[in-house]
DNA sequence: ACCTGAACACCGTTCAAGT
DNA sequence: ACCTGAACACCGTTCAAGT
């Protein structure tokens, strides 16, 4: 009789990223996850190729409800409303998933490349409706680079020092969003 | 008699540098590090406290060369000149130590506080130049913020896909430089 | 078909014993 | 004073044996 499944694919990547966001990446042990989801450790080898198989399919995940969240946020119409929206929305979700989205700018496996295209195809739609098709691809870059970056060192503390971090932000979007606009040719 | 000295912290600290950039940060283990400057691992505890504290240390050395390009590179006296050397130079350090670079983001430990200050001490000098005091915090973040974001996107193949990533870089770095200068009052 | 304990080759780290 | 081998508590991973 053949023994019954006591997990599933699903619920290892659902413990892996809970345990990763609670405790940090070097937390996300095997046999910590076989405990979460009731098995033991060489179980899972049935559900995920690996340790770092499973650490790829949890940040697919992360990356999946964030692509979600940019989707919705990205409902106005208008190019700066929604590009300030998305970008509004990384922030939060940075906030809100800080060790995930870390991790997010690791470098990528192969096989990231069609989610990530699908995670940048709202807000590509928006910079394109801001700066035409020629200036489309190196100002998504921008914005993209400086809201990966700002974010990055706000969650690692590297604004510790002082100064005012909301203003930092504010200050940093409208300049940005005002910079990629002007179409003098530089690009 | 006492036993004496095989190596030094400044050699285990190279050895571990070495090891970090040219097999990744997994690779550098305790006793691959003592391997490199002829002991074993248990002595390497004669010299660093534990493989963060080895970690820490590395990555302090890469600040301080980094910090030392920079001086070396803001010579002009025009402030956007010294700003795009600077910048240029944070590229270049960032293609020749991609490991040590992509990590210099990761969260700081206590007492790197003042390390960062010196680092960015000449950045915010050019910056405060070009943008007057009230706005030279907020514009030195987004510049900062933008760099690394670009190059850490860029470190880990999100460029990938396809573009000019030349042309990115320098629409990027024109556009922001152009920005941080208005005085608009927006910040 | 999935689950398990035992085992393997690794880790970082400690410590008593050597010189 | 520093170095060492042995040992400890961990890892990820494999595999034969159970149901």
């Amino acid at each position: 009789m053949p023994a019954h499944a006591q997990t599933s694919t699903a619920a290892v990547v659902a413990a892996g990223r809970r345990l990763l966001e609670e405790r940090g990446a070097d937390a996300l042990t095997m046999r910590d996850v076989a405990d979460a989801v009731g098995v033991r450790a060489p179980s899972l080898y049935k559900r995920v190729r690996s340790r770092s198989d499973l650490f790829r399919l949890v940040l697919e995940d992360v990356t999946d409800e964030l692509a979600a969240a940019s989707e919705a946020a990205a409902a106005s119409g208008d190019p700066v409303t929604d590009l300030r929206a998305i970008v509004t929305g990384y922030r939060a979700f940075a906030h809100a998933h800080p060790v995930a989205y870390a991790l997010l700018a690791a470098p990528h496996t192969d096989g990231a490349d069609e989610r990530a295209r699908r995670s940048s195809a709202v807000l590509m739609r928006a910079v394109t409706a801001l700066t035409g098709t020629t200036d489309a691809l190196p100002a998504a870059r921008t914005i993209v680079a400086w809201a990966n970056g700002f974010l990055a060192m706000e969650l690692a503390g590297a604004f510790r020092l002082g100064g005012d971090v909301e203003r930092a932000w504010a200050f940093g979007l409208d300049r940005i969003l005002a910079a990629i606009q002007r179409g003098d040719g530089t690009g």
